[in-house]
DNA sequence: GCCAACGTTGGC
DNA sequence: GCCAACGTTGGC
């Protein structure tokens, strides 16, 4: 796939899991609730359609990268944040005036084996990751063409 | 539960 | 515009 860019995206657990992506129609959500300036630009300026994602699950017991998935559609605005009764509503944020974005990913599979972010630190061809620098609160963060296929290795695949 | 690192808020 | 206070993230 010609001019295909890779991120890695982190997921609370507790929000957003890989299974929940499996168990959707099409195997495709939108991924929705970023709500950090810094990604939400990542999101509505640069990832495109048919990009790959690295799929992480963070604040659990063994934070680890646990499978990929391809963006589905261009950026549209994240409508949980203009629902008064979503977790992640934003007042600021309205349909005329959107703030937040999200796009829609499809999963692609679950990794043989999950790479953990210890495995990740421990990978000197993999120290140039801003997940295992800091600051690493970033949800969407870019990776190279390099280390994504090095991550894929790891899994086995 | 702890703590480091950020982002946001709001008084001034 | 500064900056202290606070909330959040996320690994450990």
């Amino acid at each position: 796939m010609p001019n295909r860019n890779y991120w890695l995206i982190k997921c609370n657990v507790k929000l957003y899991t890989y299974d929940s992506l499996l168990a959707a129609p099409n195997r495709t959500l939108g991924w929705n609730g970023v709500r950090n300036a810094q990604a939400r630009n990542y999101i509505r300026d640069e990832i495109r359609v048919g990009d790959g994602i690295l799929f992480y699950h963070s604040s659990c017991p063994n934070p680890a990268v646990v499978g990929t998935a391809t963006v589905t559609s261009r950026p549209h605005p994240d409508t949980t944040a203009q629902d008064p009764l979503a977790d992640r509503y934003d007042p600021d944020s309205s349909p005329s005036n959107p703030k937040w974005y999200s796009v829609d990913l499809r999963a692609e599979g679950k990794l043989p084996r999950p790479v953990t972010l210890a495995q990740i630190k421990s990978n000197p061809n993999l120290s140039g990751m801003r997940l295992v620098r800091s600051p690493n609160q970033l949800s969407v963060q870019p990776v190279t063409p390099t280390e994504y296929e090095e991550i894929l290795r790891m899994a086995g695949l």
